[in-house]
DNA sequence: CGTTCTACGTATACCGTTCTACAAAACGAT
DNA sequence: ATCGTTTTGTAGAACGGTATACGTAGAACG
């Protein structure tokens, strides 16, 4: 066990004690809760500050909540993330709320068992991010504890709220942006998940299908899928810039996988946007860099972030109603779609 | 209050009634104590298993361990911590240890306000990534809670355990293989942090003089701090590649700064490394893409992460005395710094 | 002046574990 | 059979808060 810290620690009956009144007067200035005078207030106060008193988490959980937020995130590489965790800080700044971050590496049966062991700790609220669940497992755990969710589209579900960016709209911002600087072929580099609806993959594949055919280029359709990894994505990207008909454009669900791309057109002597057009999605850091110069959609992640915060602590505070919260994608163009050479 | 749960909770009570022995057998079954008999040890499992028991980690904390660690990490855009997050996980995959991650955003403010939070929330150790505090802190930290930390150099503490690379080797690394390749003027881009000698960067601004001095290169040595923001990392770099004597070389602290320093380079029109080399430290994904195609030294990430667990579960298990793992750096030369065009 | 409110405080059961102290049972050696 | 000794199991007091139920003093009212 951990070195014995002999020194008791400052309680709420320490702070009692010194302020000279109950421990439950002190629990409830702690909870701001109904009926204490302004007096006493000020009196335990003091107290709490003097003492440097702390509550205790786990005395805490057994009873009433922990004001910690469970965050769940599919993985840490991908710096789309950081954006919405800095909106969720901004929403809780001022809050008393903590947040504790579990690392699912986008695996169904690790998701689980985050949740599980957040359950555990008597986390107040769940704030999901991009999670892999089918729908009915999101809702059970919902019903479980207040959840939140972003980039998951369930505006039909009344347990949990989300907040997305209108994934459709910004795939068709995409491919008609293309289209008007003379792309045609493009392709579509997507997600290898089982074709769930509620994923950000599927609603962008849907808004880059039904805009090819609003464009008249349906004969051009064509998605495909990789996995997350490095290696995958780019013998995927690889595989289909050394096909006979090389695709003139390449829209990929992500900016990761598009970086992957770029690199793997600068090591076959592809010019970019020369012989072939990249486009990403989440308007990450990289986007921004020279060498990457990268055309990509922002969907607002420090938004999102913020208001999933703010709709998950009003969930907790007791709204039954779900609330789903829309923002719309904005195209960013950069040097790596600029208009077709004829 | 979050919708009531009125199903009640499956507790160690409800376990022991099913099992039909004392709440004190079940405990000591979970703690895997002394005194349980095989035959005891099968019916409570047994029992657990059956009604899908789960202890609760808030009760838990009132009296022992709570089976969490916390995590600190400086920022969540640097890649290079999910290796360390990767090696931190497999350490941990077979124990019943689980994570929370907090994010200091490198203030310090911040990361002691956070070590506060973690030690209320009774986690049974503490495990931090390159903090910014000073050597002093981190001695009265891990006197408060069994503390392990990656990426700080304190070699003659006792109280607590680290785990990093040899700092000053990788850098001089870095210098000599720049030097071979016939660079003279090589600058470094470090961090600017109050001078600790603890810090990472310092370690690496020594062995970056002493390896400038050993190659004849004194009167060249030149160490130009900049804040973590990619503003200021692009405005100090650009002020330096428009200057009269521009540098030959830029060595960077972290490959995020090269790969800012390599915007530059590309909006300035200055070729790489043609017209300059670049040098990142980490060796993070990034390094490998080919429009970045960026050398840079490797700490092995992942193994640093994986030791640094080791260590803290060791320290938490009672060890008292001071480990500290190092790892030799690995330089990866890629295509940022090929021989000098004479 | 008695009664009813209201505002403020207090006493205390309770939450789900851990762990110490102890009882009972089983064993071994005479 | 008797007496230690060891093994196995149990009872119950903590731990530090929360929240319910209740007491009490003034104020307001009739």
């Amino acid at each position: 066990m951990a070195p014995a810290t002999k020194i008791s620690r400052v309680t709420i009956k320490t702070v009692a004690a010194d302020a000279g009144v109950s421990v439950a007067a002190v629990s409830k200035v702690l909870r701001d809760a109904y009926g204490v005078s302004d007096a006493l207030r000020a009196r335990v106060q003091a107290s709490m500050e003097r003492l440097n008193y702390r509550p205790h988490a786990g005395a805490r959980a057994m009873r009433g909540r922990t004001y910690t937020l469970g965050i769940l995130l599919p993985d840490m590489r991908n710096p789309f993330f950081a954006d919405i965790l800095a909106g969720v800080n901004e929403a809780l700044e001022r809050t008393q709320y903590q947040t504790m971050i579990g690392v699912s590496r986008s695996a169904e049966t690790i998701e689980m068992s985050l949740i599980d062991s957040m359950i555990d700790r008597q986390m107040d609220g769940l704030l999901m991010i991009g999670p892999r669940m089918p729908p009915e497992t999101a809702e059970s755990v919902s019903i479980r504890i207040p959840t939140a969710i972003v980039g998951y589209h369930v505006p039909e579900l009344a347990t949990l709220d989300t907040a997305n960016n209108d994934d459709v709209a910004g795939a068709a911002q995409v491919v008609r942006h293309l289209a008007a600087n003379g792309y045609r072929r493009i392709t579509m580099v997507t997600l290898a998940v089982p074709t769930k609806n509620v994923v950000v993959t599927v609603q962008r594949e849907r808004g880059y299908r039904e805009a090819m055919k609003e464009r008249g280029l349906g004969q051009h359709v064509n998605i495909v899928p990789a996995d997350q990894t490095a290696r995958e994505v780019q013998t995927v990207v690889r595989h289909l810039l050394e096909s006979r008909h090389r695709p003139e454009a390449l829209f990929c669900w992500t900016d990761m996988v598009a970086l992957h791309a770029l690199s793997v057109a600068k090591d076959l002597g592809l010019s970019v946007p020369g012989d072939l057009a990249i486009v990403g999605y989440d308007n990450t850091i990289y986007c921004d860099l020279a060498q990457n110069s990268l055309t990509s959609v922002d969907q607002s992640g420090q938004v999102l972030g913020l208001q999933a915060a703010r709709l998950l602590i009003e969930r907790i505070d007791g709204r039954q109603l779900g609330d789903h919260f829309v923002v719309s994608p904005r195209l960013v163009v950069r040097g790596s779609s600029r208009p077709r050479p004829s």
